[in-house]
DNA sequence: AGGCTAACTTGTGAAATGCAAGTGATTATT
DNA sequence: AATAATCACTTGCATTTCACAAGTTAGCCT
């Protein structure tokens, strides 16, 4: 490996540095996640999607996916109080990612979502297409 | 005040939500990405490694890593007082994430090794097995 | 025996997390 | 019009995890 040496912290030269940097904690990827496949846009679909983040962590890390372009936010035009999050083009293009982890999970652990694996495995390609047109017509007509 | 040591609740039936608990973290999936493409094995070379991992977190992380079944240790024959850490097959199965998690920064960052992009770009299974490969060969003659 | 190295452990302050409660803007109900 | 409810947060505080420095223990090396 490269080493670089250099400042105290210097991370973002290796490959996979910069998506650990963004990614590497316990819920950035299971907020993606529910955005991804379950259609959660809003905030309380979160907080309620899985009971388990706290409020101010969940505002924290979308805060930072907003930062790193993986998602943004507009106003509900039918509701003035409701925010809608969507994934950016960089967020979706997580799909690859999301998918061989659930894949690599579900080659050795059990209790996962086996319908949605067994599309995962049948036809990759095809399962990525999906996500992605669902998340275009979305975009399309938000609201 | 509840202190009761409940702990987050989460829902093991949902995809992802195992592998995120394994490799959810700043630091698991670097040391398995350090020892899958840079060859490390030994706990000195993960802590110089990345220069910032702190010592008590690594062994943690590698302790845990261990408990999951994505790496193993094993004595080093021709010294006492090391040990040889190696991926088992679930860690080397890790592969296509890690893959498709440089792929991605690569593709919406910048500063990447453009030398290991471009491998994976130009042919995703030939790389794959070529990590696979060199696996294989450090098990069969580890020392 | 004395020094050195590898892989940790321990101690301590700082930062992040989990949880309950509160805030302010907007919408719904009476 | 007044009141209640909803939404997306923020705040305060106890607990947990983290980073950093300094030990500790077993094994090697001469």
């Amino acid at each position: 490996m490269r080493r670089g040496k250099a400042g105290p912290k210097r991370r973002s030269g290796c490959p996979l540095n910069a998506s650990v940097e963004m990614l590497g904690d316990r819920w950035s990827l299971l907020i993606v996640r529910d955005m991804m496949l379950a259609g959660a846009r809003s905030y309380k679909q979160f907080l309620n999607g899985y009971e388990g983040i706290a409020t101010n962590v969940l505002a924290d890390r979308l805060r930072k996916l907003v930062a790193y372009g993986i998602i943004t936010t507009e106003k509900d035009p039918s509701d003035g109080r409701k925010l809608i999050y969507l994934l950016t083009a960089k967020g979706i293009d997580l799909a690859p990612v999301l998918t061989e982890m659930v894949l690599w999970a579900a080659a050795h652990e059990d209790t996962e979502n086996q319908a949605l694996v067994r599309q995962m495995r049948a036809d990759k390609p095809k399962f990525l297409a999906g996500v992605r047109q669902r998340w275009a017509n979305r975009r399309s007509a938000r609201a």
